[in-house]
DNA sequence: CAATCTTTGTGCACGCGTTCACAAAGACAT
DNA sequence: ATGTCTTTGTGAACGCGTGCACAAAGATTG
């Protein structure tokens, strides 16, 4: 899954709770399938089934958008698929650009499920003039000082971005200066954005990382379960204040069965958490664009 | 921002909340950037700025995991991330395979953020015999007869899933059965993995349908506010059986400026969601692989 | 037409996550 | 030492989301 989420508050769009215009998409595709099949009609069981989530939920979800179903029957699959794709503004066409034409950008701009259900792939952007005119994905790619043009001339309102990370709020900006309202960033990065403009991020370091603390615990757990509380780690910056606490590098966490090396680790790892210079990683730049 | 989530129910891993959880890289990319500036600390707010969040929610956020601040001065940097890398299991290292080498298997491949924070692509495999051998990203790729023994022989035990929806649950399987655990999933489709084993998925068409219904919403607001309660749609498929359904229904909700596109084509798309065969779209199959 | 069976739609309770607001802790100046 | 000022850490309130459990609605059968 993708990460992060810059809307609105918790501004319960309409009456449609966020949480259930999140899952709509994905009942959607459940639906789609069974209609490829001239299904007729489902039970939230068998639809909750299909789409990964409990059945109670699923009708919840389906009461806000109305009472679409048949007691003792279940939903009509082609009526229901309809529903969704108007409420969540599928029936229109959603022309949208790319900005970063890297490898990214290509793999999205290639992407299938872009085409369906109403989205266009209107643009092809990227800073770098030796891509002009190359196509890509069967539409060639147009150089970033046209970006203002562009999206008037094809009434843009979604941007996706795909650039590095260091291009990406200036990619921001301007997309929003030019009209976008809408933006999907794939850079890692926080976007700022003037009030109205939403913004969803999809960022895979994130996501591994989550994966990874997971993982971890996991393996803790086998392992002969790391100390619950598991804070023997020493006191704070406390006494050895910021800049200092730099020279000390003492072993790096040893591996061992995994979750010891954690729990072992945490001692000393206090200091080795000063081993200055490239602290940890590196600034998680996106594609070579 | 990736979509849904398919972890266990709510089980606060350890004490740290899984909201708090999917922060932290969030707070540990902020930090890193200020470590390389050579800051030596920061102030709740200053580092909320920077992450985007607000500076309670991370104080909270801290708190979980220890009391790693100094009143009156804010936290020391190094300190700080080397605690959040070690939180998050990125101080040790993770092998891991990316399955479906297509343009955004590649892509991954290339992705700079994947290398840096202990991830290390272990392996590239994809099923097109054609591919076998050639390198990507200067990593070789192997044949998917060969999953099992790469998995093994590298301890791999994150696998990534960037394969076209349909091979995707069998490429699951095999990661699984061979011992991989956590599963990052950028198929369009629900993977059904035994207990103990965590998913995440990411997935481009949700995203962007979610942003269309915001876009949506906009729009109709914008245009003179669209009936908030819109629901002036036909009944359901009460009085009309399944097939017939489709068909029946009537004028769609009305509408102003803008959102009148929505409602003019609804008038229409009603019958045209009645056209069978392809009711919508097509399957989001991922990329070409 | 009555009885039975299936499946929806939802009232209700519970728990997680967010936010406020403030006391406590420590730095720093005098 | 004492006082002031800054910033953390957290208790408490609130709201959203989830899931249970069941009444109501309609299909279906006899």
């Amino acid at each position: 899954m993708a990460t992060g989420r810059t809307h609105r508050p918790a501004t319960r769009s309409r009456g449609i709770p966020e949480a259930t215009v999140a899952r709509l998409p994905l009942y959607l595709r459940a639906l789609t399938a069974l209609s490829e099949r001239s299904v007729p009609t489902v039970s939230s069981e068998e639809l909750a089934a299909a789409a990964g989530v409990n059945s109670a939920k699923l009708r919840k979800d389906f009461s806000y958008l109305g009472s679409y179903g048949t007691r003792g029957v279940g939903y009509d699959v082609e009526y229901l698929v309809y529903q969704i794709s108007r409420e969540l503004g599928l029936t229109q066409d959603w022309p949208v650009v790319i900005v970063g034409i890297g490898n990214l950008g290509a793999a999205l701009a290639n992407y299938g499920g872009f085409a369906s259900r109403g989205f266009r792939v209107a643009a092809l952007i990227d800073a770098d003039p030796a891509m002009a005119g190359k196509p890509v994905a069967g539409i060639p790619v147009q150089h970033t000082d046209d970006l203002e043009r562009i999206i008037k001339d094809n009434g843009v309102s979604i941007g996706v971005i795909a650039t590095p990370a260091g291009a990406a709020q200036q990619v921001c900006d301007r997309l929003v200066a030019a009209g976008v309202t809408s933006i999907l960033n794939f850079a890692p990065t926080v976007l700022s954005v003037p009030e109205g403009v939403d913004v969803r991020k999809v960022d895979l370091s994130i996501e591994l990382q989550i994966l990874a603390f997971h993982e971890q615990r996991k393996a803790g757990e086998d392992a002969g379960a790391v100390p619950a509380a598991g804070q023997a780690v020493p006191s704070p910056a406390a006494s050895a204040p910021a800049g200092a606490a730099a020279a000390a590098v003492p072993g790096a966490p040893a591996a061992a069965p995994l979750s010891a090396a954690a729990a072992a680790a945490a001692d000393d790892d206090a200091v080795a958490a000063a081993r200055k210079g490239r602290p940890e990683g590196d600034v998680p730049a996106v594609m070579p664009a």
